[in-house]
DNA sequence: GTGAAAGCGCTAACAA
DNA sequence: TTGTTAGCGCTTTCAC
C-alpha cells in the first residue's frame, strides 16, 4: 500500500534543467517571474521526468490542500435510495475538478460518525466543505461550524439556534410547490390535496408551505402527512380517499410518494388524471417516467445545486460582497406528463 | 479558504508534556515503547490543546497516506440513474473509515478525465485506487495499472489484453442468472426469452453466458439485444412478442430492463405472471418494488460489494496467499415477488 | 529575474 | 525507555 517508484522531485527537475529549485517551483506554479527560454527549459524537464508535484509537501508550506471535504448526513437509508445524492455529486466534482480541487466524500452513519467528522474537519485536512444534513435536529451542522471550516450547505438548514451567515443551496421548494398546485388549480381541480414530505426535512416544510400559500385555508383538512416513501404515499392515499372521497388532485411532496399515491389510486378504481390529477416533486426520471401514468413532476436541477454549492465554497469570498445574502435559491420548473 | 486558527503542533504538546518531540509522536501513534505515566502524561496534553496531527507532515515521512481514491468511470449517465453507485460507496465507506482512512472520489466524465485521474493516481496522493469501469473498451483500467498504485476493480474488468493479476470484486453474475432461468422453467414455462443487458459490459455477458448455460440452443432465438434501459426492455419487448408471440416467461438483465418489458406486456394485454412470467436482476428496491406487479428479481449485495473491495485493498496482502484468485464472487439470491 | 537558505510538522534512525 | 537529530519535498523570503 506505499508507494514503490521513487518519483521524481523538484531537485532532479532543477538539476536536469540547470536552474534551482525554486525556479522549478515558480514555473510549475505558474511561471510568473520566470523568463521564457527558462520556462520552456523547465517546462521540458519536467516532462521528461514526468514530475508530479508531491502535494503533502506542499501543503505542509502552504497550508492549502486543494481539497474539499463533501460530508453527507446519512441517518436514513433514504438518501441513496434515490439518485439525488449522486447528481449532486456529479455537479460538486465537476466544479472542484475544473478548480484542480479534490473531493473527500464523509459519509455519517449516527453519532459516532459525528465525532469523527468533526475531528477531521478540525484537523485541517481540507480547505473547507460542503455538508448535506436532511433532519432538523442533526447536530452534524453545529459540529461542523465549530470546527470552523468554511461551509456550505445542502438545502436551507432546519436548526433553531440563532446561527445565522450560514451559507447555503437549495432549490425553490415552496415556489415549486405553489407552481404544481396552481397547475392542479388551472385544470379546474377544487378539492386538491397535499401529502407531505417527511416534516423534520426543511425541502418537506417548504413544500407544504408552498401548497398553503395557493390553496389557504380550504386546504387544510386535505394535507395528509407522508414521509417521502412510496409506503407513506400509499398510507396517506388511503387515509385520504377515505376522508375526503371527492378528492380530484393530489400533489405529492415527492416522486416516490406520487407512485405510491397513483398504486393506490389504481387500486381503488380512480382513473388518473381523469378523476384524481397527480404531481410529484423531484423529476426522478426513473421512477417519474415508469410510473402509470407517467409522472407529472417538478423537477429541480440537481447538478447545478451540487456545482453552485462548490462554487460558493471556492470563490466565496470573491464574488460575494459583505451582507449578500447567505442562502442561494434555484428555481424550479413544472415537467408535464401525463398525470396532471 | 485557508486555515485560520494556528493549531497546536507536536512541539507545543511536547512543551505542555515535558517530554521530547519523539516521545509524543510515539504515544500519538500508538504509545508502544512509552512507559505508562509518560503516555498519560502525553494523551493529557493533547487533549488540553485538541492536538490533531498534521496529516501532511506525517505524510511527507511516512510516504503513506491513509487515503484511497475512488475512481468511478461514468461515460454514461446511467451510474447515476440507479442506486448501484450510492451503496457500493457506502460500503467502501464503512470499511475506510473503521481502518482509518479517506475516500478520495474521483468522478470522470471522459478522455479529458483520463489524464486528470492518471496523474493524480500516479502522483501518490493515495494509498490505492478502487476502480469502477463499465465498459469492455475503456481505457481507465489500463492507465491506472500503469501508474502504478495498488488496484481493486469492482466488477470484472472486461479487457482483452493479457493483463493477468487484476484483483476485483463482482457479483455472481452467471450464477443469479442461472438461478432466474430455472426458476422461470421450474415454473413450467418452456418458451423462457432473455433480454440482455449493454453487452459491452462484463455484468451483461455474464448474465447472457448464465442464461445459455440453463437454456442451450433451445434459447437462442429467444434473446432479445437492450441496453440496461427500460426503454430497451420495452423496444426488445415488443420485437420479442413480434418475432415470438408464443413466449411465456422473460428474464430481463436487470430491472429497469423488465420495468420496461412490463409495460409492453401490459399494452399487449398479456397478464404477469399468468401469460408472461417476467425475471429482473439487481433488486433495485426503488424499481422491483414498484412496478406492477412487483417484481421478482435477482439480488446482489451490493453494499457488501463495497466493503469487500475495501477489504481487499487495505489488507490485501496479509490474507492473500500467493496463488489466490484474484477474482472474489458474491452469491446472489432470488427474491420471488409476484411477477414470476 | 534568479538562487541560496530557512523552515513547514512530522517520523525514524541512532545515541544515550 | 527516552531524547537528539536528520531529513521528507516543497515554498518563500531575502540577497544577489
Amino acid at each position: 500500500m506505499t508507494d514503490t517508484a521513487p518519483r521524481p522531485t523538484l531537485e532532479a527537475v532543477a538539476a536536469r534543467a540547470g536552474v534551482s529549485r525554486a525556479t522549478v517551483s515558480r514555473v510549475v506554479n505558474g511561471g510568473d517571474g520566470v523568463r521564457e527560454p527558462l520556462v520552456e527549459r523547465v517546462r521540458r524537464a519536467v516532462e521528461e521526468l514526468g514530475y508530479v508535484p508531491n502535494q503533502a509537501a506542499r501543503s505542509l508550506v502552504t497550508r492549502r490542500h486543494d481539497a474539499v471535504a463533501v460530508v453527507v448526513a446519512e441517518p436514513e437509508t433514504r438518501v441513496f435510495a434515490d439518485p439525488f445524492f449522486a447528481l449532486q455529486l456529479r455537479g460538486i466534482s465537476k466544479e472542484l475538478t475544473a478548480h484542480d480541487n479534490q473531493l473527500v466524500l464523509l459519509l455519517t452513519e449516527g453519532r459516532d460518525d459525528h465525532a469523527r467528522v468533526g475531528r477531521y474537519l478540525a484537523g485541517g485536512h481540507v480547505d473547507g466543505a460542503l455538508v448535506f444534513s436532511l433532519h432538523l435536529d442533526d447536530p452534524l451542522p453545529g459540529l461542523i461550524q465549530r470546527a470552523g471550516v468554511p461551509t456550505v450547505f445542502g438545502g436551507r438548514p432546519g436548526w433553531s439556534d440563532g446561527l445565522r451567515d450560514v451559507v447555503y443551496v437549495d432549490s425553490d421548494n415552496r415556489g415549486g410547490a405553489r407552481d404544481a398546485v396552481r397547475h392542479l388549480v388551472g385544470l379546474g381541480r377544487t378539492r386538491v390535496a397535499h401529502i407531505t414530505g417527511a416534516l423534520d426535512q426543511t425541502s418537506a416544510v417548504d413544500r407544504l408551505e408552498g401548497f398553503k400559500d395557493v390553496m389557504g385555508d380550504a386546504g387544510r383538512e386535505l394535507v395528509v402527512r407522508g414521509d417521502f416513501t412510496p409506503a407513506g404515499g400509499e398510507r396517506a392515499m388511503r387515509e385520504l380517499l377515505d376522508r375526503c372521497p371527492d378528492v380530484d388532485a393530489v400533489f405529492a411532496a415527492n416522486d416516490l410518494t406520487a407512485a405510491g399515491a397513483l398504486r393506490v389510486l389504481r387500486e381503488r378504481g380512480r382513473r388518473v388524471p381523469e378523476d384524481v390529477a397527480v404531481i410529484g416533486f423531484d423529476d426522478m426520471l426513473p421512477i417519474a417516467e415508469q410510473t402509470d401514468p407517467p409522472l407529472t413532476t417538478v423537477r429541480q436541477d440537481i447538478e447545478e445545486m451540487g456545482r453552485l454549492m462548490a462554487r460558493l465554497l471556492l470563490h466565496g469570498d470573491e464574488e460575494t460582497p459583505p451582507g449578500t445574502p447567505a442562502g442561494v435559491v434555484l428555481p424550479t420548473t413544472l415537467v408535464r406528463r401525463a398525470s396532471a
